[in-house]
DNA sequence: CGCTACCTTGATTTCGGTCAAGATACGTGG
DNA sequence: CCACGTATCTTGACCGAAATCAAGGTAGCG
C-alpha cells in the first residue's frame, strides 16, 4: 500500500510531465487521469518497447532512462525517427493506422508508462482540458518535426549537429537539469543516422567544435564551453571559423 | 436560400473530404460540424492565407487549388514545409502555440474553407467521433511527416523526387482523379526547396525519368508512363539503369 | 586479458550544389 | 495579334561537402 502510494507520487509527477497535464485540471481529475496510467517494468537496454506492426493501443512516455524510435525500409535500412527523454511522449503516430509503424527500443536500462489509448480517449471526451491539452500535444509534435524538416532538407552536417545538441540543452534545461552539462544517452551512429549524415562526419564535426573550444566530449558526456558560438554554428554563421585554425599551418607562410 | 443550400452542400463535402469525418457520424451531427466551417473568398494566385506571426485561430482547408506552407529563417532562407491539395486540411501545427510559425500561400487561385478552432474543440468535445477524428488527423500528419523525415535524411535526389510524384499521385487517385496524369500546381523550385535539393537538380532528374521513359513532363502535366519504374527509381533499386542508356555512346565500342 | 563494438582519422570518390549561359513560357501593353 | 521583358526552366562546366572506403584506436565486457 505504502509503496503503491509512492509510485502513484512518483508517476503523478510523471503523467505531469509527460501528458504535460496543464494546471488547469482540478485534483479530482488530475486521479483520474494518473489512474489510466500504468506503471511498466524496467526496460533494459537493447529491449524493444514496441515493434513494427505490433497493434496499437497505448502512448508510451519515457519515466527514466532514453528511447529511441526507428522504421526499417524494404532494404532493412534503419532510420532513427526520435529519441525521448524523461518526461516525453513518443507512439502518436500509431493513432492513425491503429497500429505501429515504427520500432521503440531503449537506448539505455528505462521505464516507461504505458497511457492506454481507448481509455485517454474517453477522458479526453469528459475532461475538456484533457482534450485540449492532447490536441496541443499533437500539434507540438508536429510543429517540431516541421522544425527537423527544415534541419534535414537544408543544413549542412555542422548545423544539423550543433541544432542537434541545443535542442537537448532546451530539453534537459526543461527538466531543470543543467543545459551545458548532459550526457548522450544514445550512440554517434544513432545521432548520425538520425541526423541524416555519416557517423564519420559526426566525428569530424566534433572535433571541429571541440578545436574551437566551443564544446567539449567525453564519451558521451558533453560541455558545452560556449554557448553562444554554438548557436551561431546552428544556424551557419561560422563559415570563416577556420581563421583560428590557420595558425595550425604556420610553417606554410 | 437556395445559394447558401448549394454552398452548403459543396462545402458538406468539402467538410467530409477536408476533415474526412467518419462515416459513423449522424446526420444531424454532419450538419453541425458543416454548420461551422466558414466559406471563404477565392484567395488569389500568391496571396497570404496566413502569416508568420498571426494568432492562430482556425484550421483550413482547401476546397479547390493549392495552398504551400513555408517557414523563413533568421537569414531570410524560405523552406516550404508542404502542399495542400483539394480536400487537404492545414494550420494544424499552430495549435500548440497558438501562433502561425508557418506562412501560407495559394500556389494558384484558390478557395480554402475557415474551420474555427474554438468550436472545433468545444465540438469535439460533444461529438466522440468527431474527437477520435481529430485525434487520427494529427496523428496522420505525424506519420506522415515521420516518412519525410525519412525521405529528407537518407534519400538521393532521383528517390525524392519519386517519392514526392508517387505522393502526389496518390493523393489524386484518394480524390479519384488519375494517379499517372495529373498537373503539378506548383514551381519546380517550390518542388526542389520542399525536397531539399536544387531546382537544376530537379531537372536533371526529371530529364533521365523521361530518358527512361518512366515518365514525361510536358510543362506542368505529368504524365506517369511506368509506374512500377517509378516505384523502383523511389526506392533506390535503379542504381544500374544506366545500362540502358548506354547506348547513347555506341561509338566508345 | 582478449574480444567485440564503437569511435576516430585519413584518403579518395561522388553526388549534388553553385555559377553561368541559353531556352522557353508568360503576361502586358502597344 | 504580336513584340517585348520578365519569370522560370534547362543545360553544361566546375567545385565542394560529405559519403565511402580503409585502417587504427579505445573502451566496455565476459
Amino acid at each position: 500500500m505504502k509503496e503503491q502510494k509512492n509510485y502513484a507520487v512518483s508517476c503523478q509527477a510523471c503523467s505531469l510531465n509527460a501528458l504535460c497535464i496543464p494546471y488547469s485540471l482540478t485534483d479530482d481529475e488530475i486521479d483520474i487521469v494518473d489512474a489510466l496510467i500504468k506503471r511498466k517494468k524496467p526496460i533494459q537496454r537493447n529491449k524493444l518497447v514496441f515493434e513494427s506492426g505490433d497493434k496499437f493501443s497505448s502512448l508510451y512516455a519515457v519515466r527514466a532512462g532514453a528511447v529511441k524510435t526507428y522504421s526499417v525500409d524494404q532494404e532493412g535500412n534503419e532510420s532513427v525517427i526520435g529519441f525521448y527523454l524523461p518526461g516525453e511522449m513518443f507512439g502518436m503516430d500509431a493513432i492513425y493506422s491503429g497500429k505501429h509503424l515504427n520500432t521503440a527500443i531503449a537506448v539505455e536500462n528505462t521505464y516507461v508508462c504505458e497511457i492506454p489509448y481507448n481509455r485517454l480517449e474517453e477522458l479526453s471526451g469528459q475532461i475538456k482540458n484533457l482534450q485540449s491539452h492532447m490536441f496541443r500535444a499533437l500539434s507540438g509534435v508536429i510543429s517540431s518535426d516541421q522544425q527537423l524538416q527544415v534541419l534535414l532538407g537544408k543544413k549542412t552536417a555542422e548545423e544539423r549537429f550543433a541544432n542537434f545538441l541545443l535542442n537537448l540543452s532546451n530539453r534537459y534545461q526543461k527538466r531543470r537539469l543543467s543545459p551545458i552539462l548532459f550526457r548522450l544517452p544514445m550512440s554517434r551512429s544513432d545521432i548520425a543516422n538520425y541526423l541524416g549524415i555519416a557517423p564519420e562526419t559526426v566525428s569530424r564535426v566534433v572535433r571541429r567544435l571541440q578545436v574551437s573550444e566551443i564544446l567539449l566530449l567525453d564519451g558521451n558526456d558533453v560541455h558545452i564551453l560556449d554557448l553562444h558560438r554554438l548557436c551561431q554554428s546552428a544556424h551557419g554563421r561560422n563559415k570563416n571559423r577556420d581563421e583560428q585554425n590557420n595558425h595550425k599551418y604556420p610553417l606554410l607562410k
